[in-house]
DNA sequence: CTTGACCTTCCCCTTCACTGGAAGGTCCAG
DNA sequence: CTGGACCTTCCAGTGAAGGGGAAGGTCAAG
């Protein structure tokens, strides 16, 4: 299949592929006479686990390490747990910080929902941040 | 006050300063005869209030939205208030994203913790993912 | 008089994941 | 044989918030 045959297949576009490409996410394609790239079928798969990975929130260079290790025949699933821990640990923290930061805004808010209009004066920053 | 005094009271650097500058949210600086910029204490003031709405998570273009507002001679409340309130929509659907995603990456992550050797194999793209 | 700390402008670099566009080659239908 | 759809490479830019460093001016102390 073509390039743009497997973009529609993956549910991406073609530059995104040629990206991917360069950045070691997609070996380099079998080329036609012409040099246009051919794919077989595998590629979708890998597409699917890509799109996976980042759905989990991996970045495209962790997605390319778990790859990496399948290509050399190793099973990557260590090293995957390991990424899931991290991501997990991060996802975390990113909680734990929005909630904090609701509860400032939400205070921010509701202080400047009720304005003073002689303390809120274009004199001075505005109070309510 | 010159730059660096003003970097240190603020607690930035001048690198940063410029940058506000160039980017509006301090007006150009009086300079001495030298060409040295010369900041009065006020730039304190202004450089807390911007630092007060990053820590909001609202973005430089947004904290020069409501300067810009003072800086006309409005009260810039009502602004706020409404970036606000749409600062504090945002927050909650990042949350509500994290949090859904946080079931589904300790999902993954909990089926690789007990990897069956034979279905984990370097063969196939690992199915924990 | 020189050294060192500070200041100036200028332009490029960073991360992340793409996206746009130019200039040119290939292939198939009409 | 021409038009349009597809493909190729390469170069450049996006947005956010600065950071790095060069080349040169200024100022106070020793």
């Amino acid at each position: 299949m073509r390039i743009g045959e497997l973009a529609e297949a993956a549910g991406t576009t073609t530059k995104t592929l040629r990206f991917y490409e360069d950045q070691g996410l997609l070996p380099p394609a079998e080329r036609t006479p012409a040099g246009y790239r051919a794919y077989t079928p595998e590629a979708v798969t890998r597409l699917d686990f890509v799109h996976r990975g980042q759905a989990a929130g991996l970045t495209l260079a962790q997605i390319k390490q778990i790859l990496d290790i399948r290509d050399h025949g190793q099973a990557p699933c260590g090293h995957v747990r390991d990424l899931l821990d991290a991501r997990l640990a991060d996802i975390d923290r990113q909680i734990t910080d929005l909630l904090a930061l609701r509860v400032n805004v939400a205070a921010l808010r509701d202080a400047a929902a009720d304005p003073e209009p002689d303390t809120c004066s274009a004199d001075e920053v505005c109070r309510y941040l």
